[in-house]
DNA sequence: CTAGGGTTAG
């Protein structure tokens, strides 16, 4: 499971390098090049660049090392490094890489500018982008159908869709990969209508454009739709397959998902890691822990060998939605490459099943690794201090997260603090806390603090903060669920019903159909009634 | 060694 997929061809490397399928091997070759004085044989190094870059995972810090060590990389090293830079999780070094070559003045060829193109198009700069199409057409790529293409890509998603239709309706028309580029870029921003004319239009429709429209269809949630174009199409991949399981967990038409999950293994279709993705938030959403250990075990048989980091940390989610922290921290023990994600999720899965001290102990843990906390991080950490009532170490942490991680708090920091306060008793602090914010604060901050109002019956400050929240306007989902966290894990029903019912009132399509104590409810439970074969201390 | 579709954390 090291090795990446690989698009060279194999067979006519050399035997020293089709062997390299781990780091250790690849340092052992690399040291014999240096000993037996290849290490400037530009074969070897292309290999050697290659392989760490591309093909292995988890070793392109090394790629950059020795790549940084050669003086004159022909351009296939210069590719190499800005291709696998812009599929990492930092693409900005494939944007430095390029700046870097054109300081040296080194002349990009024609596979330099879709490499450095998608880096541009996945950080969303538009300007860095845009500076780039003009490098395009001084080196004189612009009617090369592959730079072509990718600067359609890049200016359909970053802005510009104009340059990309003046692109595409220049030269690019009797292609179908661009054509369903721009369909696919109009359906992401919600112009169905747009991208169904372009569909229709198209003169030869390949499963790529079947699988963009059906995708479309089913993130707007016009299921009815996606689901026509589904039975038309002359054939179907994974793909298609995803769009549609994934459309219906998105509804929250879990059990449509599972049958259409059931009749693609019927038919023979390998199910892969994004099905599985899908189906593992179906059973968090769903709290059902049972269908979540099938699936896990799937995933177990699936894929021998080491567990996705991808899949790891919906695994770790689902287990801490369905109230299963042991086997939460199981899977988290399990994953080898720890994210910031791997770590948000039993962060945040340990603080809202009630383990206060087994959160703080993760987080110290993770301090101690190269992994850097987000702001997700604080929201776990603040919502832990928050249960148990450590108001100190709520403020330490909340004044760790700006000074030393340089995290500007958002409102669900402060709704964590102000829970928190709340929870305390101290409403007055809570009130002045509330006045300091950075931010406009909102529905959910008052309606915390009015829930500790009147918890602590506070008459005068609750209808203080009753008239703040009379004025706002009530639309964002992601806060009113952590208000229902902070309902709910006082035990308070009545007011995660509450919050419920604000939430569908206001529209919110997150959630619907079913009531928190489902959603929340076993993971709630176990906290609230105390079965705890978890300690808190031995994390 | 080029380009397009699907994905996890609150």
């Amino acid at each position: 499971m090291i090795r990446k997929r690989s698009g060279i061809n194999r067979q006519r490397r050399p035997s020293i390098w089709q062997k390299c399928t781990d780091f250790r091997a690849l340092r052992q070759i690399h040291a014999s090049l240096i000993v037996n004085g290849f290490n400037s044989n530009f074969r070897h190094l292309r290999e050697l660049i290659f392989t760490s870059a591309m093909e292995l995972m988890g070793t392109i810090e090394y790629a950059h090392q020795v790549f940084a060590h050669i003086a004159e990389p022909d351009i296939f090293m210069w590719n190499t490094m800005i291709r696998a830079s812009a599929q990492s999780s930092n693409p900005v070094k494939a944007i430095a890489l390029y700046a870097q070559m054109d300081n040296r003045s080194i002349k990009p060829d024609n596979f330099t500018f879709p490499f450095v193109l998608k880096a541009c198009t996945k950080l969303f700069w538009a300007k860095t982008g845009t500076a780039v199409h003009g490098r395009v057409v001084k080196f004189g790529f612009q009617s090369n159908p592959s730079v072509r293409n990718t600067l359609i890509f890049f200016h359909a998603n970053c802005g510009d869709l104009k340059i990309a239709n003046a692109l595409f309706e220049d030269h690019a028309k009797t292609d179908v990969v661009p054509w369903s580029a721009l369909t696919a870029a109009y359906a992401k921003r919600g112009d169905l209508n747009v991208a169904r004319q372009l569909f229709d239009e198209m003169p030869v429709r390949d499963l790529v454009s079947w699988n963009v429209m059906i995708t479309g269809y089913a993130k707007q949630g016009e299921m009815e739709s996606a689901r026509k174009l589904f039975d038309e199409v002359p054939k179907r991949d994974v793909v298609t397959w995803n769009a549609m399981i994934a459309g219906y967990v998105l509804c929250s038409s879990h059990e449509q998902a599972l049958e259409l999950f059931e009749e693609m293994r019927k038919i023979g279709e390998r199910p892969d890691e994004v099905t599985m993705l899908s189906l593992l938030s179906a059973c968090a959403e769903l709290g059902d822990l049972e269908m979540g250990k099938n699936i896990h075990r799937y995933i177990s048989e699936m894929c021998s060998g080491d567990l996705s980091t991808i899949l790891g940390n919906a695994l770790i989610d689902m287990y801490s939605k369905c109230g299963s922290i042991e086997k939460a921290l199981e899977v988290f023990r399990a994953i080898r490459d720890k994210d910031v994600t791997s770590w948000n999720s039993i962060i945040g899965g340990l603080a809202f099943n009630g383990y206060a001290e087994g959160t703080l102990d993760m987080y110290r843990k993770m301090q101690r690794t190269t992994i850097r906390p987000n702001e997700i991080t604080f929201v776990g950490v603040l919502a832990a201090c928050s249960h148990a009532g450590k108001v100190d170490e709520g403020y330490r942490y909340f004044d760790h997260m700006r000074s030393e991680c340089k995290i500007e708090p958002d409102m669900k920091h402060y709704g964590c603090m102000v829970d928190m306060l709340g929870r305390a008793g101290l409403l007055k602090e809570a009130f002045d806390f509330i006045h300091s914010m950075k931010i406009e604060p909102n529905a959910v901050v008052w309606r915390t603090l009015l829930g500790a109002c009147r918890v602590h019956g506070n008459v005068e400050l609750a209808k203080l903060a009753n008239e703040k929240l009379l004025g706002i306007r009530k639309d964002e989902s992601g806060d009113y669920i952590l208000l229902s966290n902070v309902y709910a894990s006082r035990g308070e029903w009545v007011g995660a019903e509450k919050v419920r019912k604000l939430m569908v009132e206001s529209g919110v399509k997150k959630n619907r159909g079913y009531s928190l104590v489902e959603a929340y409810g076993n993971a709630l439970m176990h906290y609230l009634f105390d079965s705890k074969p978890y300690r808190d201390q031995e994390t």
